[in-house]
DNA sequence: TAGTGGTCTAGACCACAAA
DNA sequence: TTGTGGTCTAGACCACTAA
């Protein structure tokens, strides 16, 4: 059993957090299964009842548990959807997805900033930026292509320090230069897959792809990666809750 | 000043959120004003910080208001990306983009549940639906295709009370049956265009299209519409904010 | 240095589901 | 009756911003 670590940067609430999704994600906690009570999880970890359920509600967001006055709290029955309010990586999502992720390296180079990109990233255009272009896939089908644009500046020579087709780029801004990204706005879009795409993806031209362009930010608020998705329309879909 | 009830059956945080949410409603507090600190409001409203940071949190999940450390919180700046968090009806949303906003009735007619329309609705096959189909255009351009399934039973006759061209079905659902949709689950996919939703949409066939896909929930919890809607991916794309 | 939000604990009472 | 999640209080220490 890992136990939480008082003396870490981490909260204690965010470090229970990964804990139990990891439990949920390795089918341990399986769909339907009770999570043990929050008095338990309290003893287990020895935290205090507003950190459990601080941690819980973070699961609740995500759509991985749900909770039933009196009765208890239950691992959610997987959607094969996306919620749309957190960050995930590509492999967390194909994970919940019941689909094993693999990614394959299209691109990799340092470009100077368009006009586009300087703005979205707030820098000048010309500055260097890091362009990755990858192919996911999902069940050894494609799935997507993504491509992101760092800010280079705050990550001078990402691109060389790991392979990133097996290492995620968001655990290499964090344990190489420091940077979270903990805050993301999205705009999403359906295209038609230029011919390109659409053999990389391996559908027909002028399919329909979902299309996302996303600006992260660091935790000082700065614009560090812009990404571009697009996603095969017959395999991917959005999901989320509204109020009214 | 309002006070909370600590008798009503309505948690304080929940009261404390509608009173702030007013407030800011109707400009009390404008964008980019700084909310009373969380240690005021606990005086002046007699809870407890928990109770008060509960009810802040609502307010950051609509995006009402952001909250910076060690120097406040402050009411939000609005935008148009509020949309993927609560519902809004076609007409606001397009005012919020600024384009006027008409309508076409396509269809308007009872029709016996399919296994799906049951399914989404929770009833019986064959049990009575209210469908309505319609046009909506923006600057007197087709900007989408919405169809509507309502569970009959919920709101006899509901499609003869109304011209459903200028007057908002949920206001009809809310006046003359007391059904409030308080919540709504949606998938959001991309297609392509079929001969006659291209021709509706004045678009070429096998344009891609933003679709949607949502059930809403009346203040009961009973799913009292599905409904569906085909967006012209030229003319719409959706918003929202993420966290890491 | 003072004030703010972020995190955390300990303890309490309630409503509700299930045995 | 027991155990669960829902709500609530009081009090504490920390990191960070701004004067």
């Amino acid at each position: 059993m890992p136990a939480l670590n008082p003396n870490s940067k981490i909260p204690l609430y965010q470090q229970l957090y990964e804990i139990l999704r990891a439990r949920i994600a390795r089918r341990e906690l399986g769909p339907g299964d009770m999570l043990p009570p929050e008095i338990r999880l309290m003893a287990q970890y020895g935290a205090g009842r507003v950190t459990v359920r601080q941690a819980l509600d973070l699961l609740v967001q995500d759509g991985l548990i749900y909770r039933e006055r009196a009765r208890g709290t239950f691992v959610a029955h997987p959607t094969a959807e996306q919620n749309l309010v957190r960050i995930v990586s590509f492999t967390q999502d194909m994970q919940q997805r019941g689909l094993k992720a693999s990614t394959r390296i299209l691109a990799s180079e340092l470009i100077p900033a368009t006009a586009e990109l300087a703005e979205k990233l707030q820098l000048e255009p010309g500055e260097a930026i890091a362009r990755l272009e990858r192919l996911r896939l999902a069940d050894d089908e494609p799935m997507s292509v993504e491509e992101s644009f760092l800010a280079h500046r705050f990550c001078p020579n990402i691109l060389k320090r790991h392979n990133y087709a097996t290492y995620p780029l968001r655990d290499a801004l964090a344990s190489d230069y420091n940077l979270r990204l903990t805050r993301a706005k999205q705009t999403i879009r359906a295209v038609a897959a230029r011919a390109e795409l659409a053999r990389v993806l391996a559908v027909p031209q002028r399919s329909p792809l979902l299309h996302i362009e996303r600006v992260s930010f660091s935790q000082d608020n700065a614009p560090i990666e812009f990404l571009r998705i697009w996603y095969r329309a017959d395999r991917y879909s959005l999901f989320n809750e509204l109020q009214g």
